[in-house]
DNA sequence: TACGGAAGTT
DNA sequence: AACTTCCGTA
């Protein structure tokens, strides 16, 4: 009943959502302890489907998976493992427990879930990786594509579909190939707001309306092969990653004191002191190799998405880079308490929960899995 | 363990 | 549209 006087202007009300502020501590991670449609993390605004899509609205599972595989607390639960853009899902219960508490689905199990995982088959999100357990692959470009109509609006305004050119050694990727690299996802939720003029877009030159996405791929298309386990999207990894000739690691992102380029939308929080970032360190601006235009495509017949892209485009916050974190002046690397098992914020109506199927259960307990 | 049809929900 | 729920099949 205690309603939220009313939402941020620059947050879309979800229309159902009862967002109550009863958390006075700011919830760094995946912040629907409290389970709120949207607000706040993860992924800007813009990284939703369109408003077009009423039923699209909400997070999407691939996004949710990928917020988990950003994260370290949940390298026990879910991490990147084998080729390219492949994950395994040591814990299956848990992840599904996970989801449970961000849809607000109690009953949520991994059965389910991995039912929502096969409808991603045939929209080219994911694939599974047969023969491994637990084990699936991420389509990077298609999720792109899918979801950041810049790059369609690029390609409409060349006249040209969207191609991927693989690195510099072009030629386009076969429909199950990874063509795009999470550090290209990286660039494309990166892109700061696109309307100033005084910030550069790193991946479109508003002028020209050209996508300028000179994200180098070292390893794409010739090195492709050797190269596993990429995302590294967290600021350490305890990895190597292959070099750059251009001191440019897409990997790095919090220590490298160069360009941070941050990975996916790290924690976005819809917060005010944000939409200040005055300059972002564009990707390509700094030490930019700016290769050849890059576009990016499935082969498939990706729909016409429609061009929206300026409209749309946000703001990110950006992990040790002056982001929001710095900006409000407090620490950021306060998400490793993070506790995921709240469902406080569930509408007791929306899903006829039953008192509170969810267990108080620690996070990652389990010991790693030695596979 | 994985797949995919069918119907239901938001 | 994007799941969620249930389920028969392999």
């Amino acid at each position: 009943m205690p309603e939220a006087a009313h939402q941020r202007p620059g947050v879309r009300e979800e229309g159902d959502a009862s967002w109550s502020p009863k958390s006075p501590t700011r919830r760094p991670d995946l912040g629907p302890l409290f389970c709120l449609p949207s607000p706040g993390f993860a992924f800007p605004d813009w990284a939703y489907k369109p408003e077009s899509s009423p039923g699209s609205r909400q997070i999407q599972l691939w996004h949710f998976i990928l917020e988990l595989l950003q994260k370290e607390e949940y390298q026990g639960v879910i991490a990147w493992q084998g080729d390219y853009g492949e994950f395994v899902i040591k814990d299956p219960d848990e992840v599904a427990r996970l989801w449970g508490i961000r849809k607000c689905k109690p009953h949520m199990n991994y059965d389910k879930l991995s039912r929502a995982l096969r409808y991603y088959y045939n929209k080219r999100i994911l694939h599974k990786t047969k023969g491994k357990r637990f084990t699936y692959k991420f389509n990077f470009s298609k999720v792109v594509l899918v979801n950041y109509p810049l790059l369609d609006m690029a390609a409409a305004t060349t006249g040209s579909p969207l191609l991927l050119t693989p690195g510099p050694f072009g030629g386009a990727p076969g429909p199950d190939a990874p063509p795009l690299t999470p550090e290209t996802l990286q660039t494309l939720f990166s892109a700061p707001r696109l309307g100033e003029p005084g910030a550069r877009a790193p991946l479109f030159t508003p002028e020209t309306d050209k996508l300028r996405l000179d994200s180098p791929f070292p390893f794409l298309g010739s090195g492709a092969t050797g190269y596993s386990k990429p995302p590294g999207l967290l600021g350490h990894f305890g990895r190597a990653f292959p070099e750059h000739p251009w001191n440019f690691s897409p990997y790095l992102t919090g220590p490298s004191p160069k360009l941070p380029p941050p990975l996916y939308p790290p924690h976005f929080y819809p917060n005010p002191l944000a939409s200040s970032l005055g300059h972002l360190p564009s990707a390509g601006a700094g030490g930019g190799p700016t290769a050849t235009p890059l576009l990016a495509a499935t082969g498939e017949g990706l729909g016409p998405e429609r061009p929206a892209g300026l409209a749309v485009a946000q703001r990110l916050a950006l992990p040790g880079a002056g982001g929001p974190e710095a900006a409000l002046g407090g620490k950021e690397d306060s998400d490793s308490e993070l506790e995921i098992t709240d469902v406080s914020g569930c509408s007791s109506d929306s899903d006829g929960d039953e008192g509170l199927p969810v267990p108080p259960k620690a996070k990652a307990g389990k010991g790693a899995v030695g596979s």
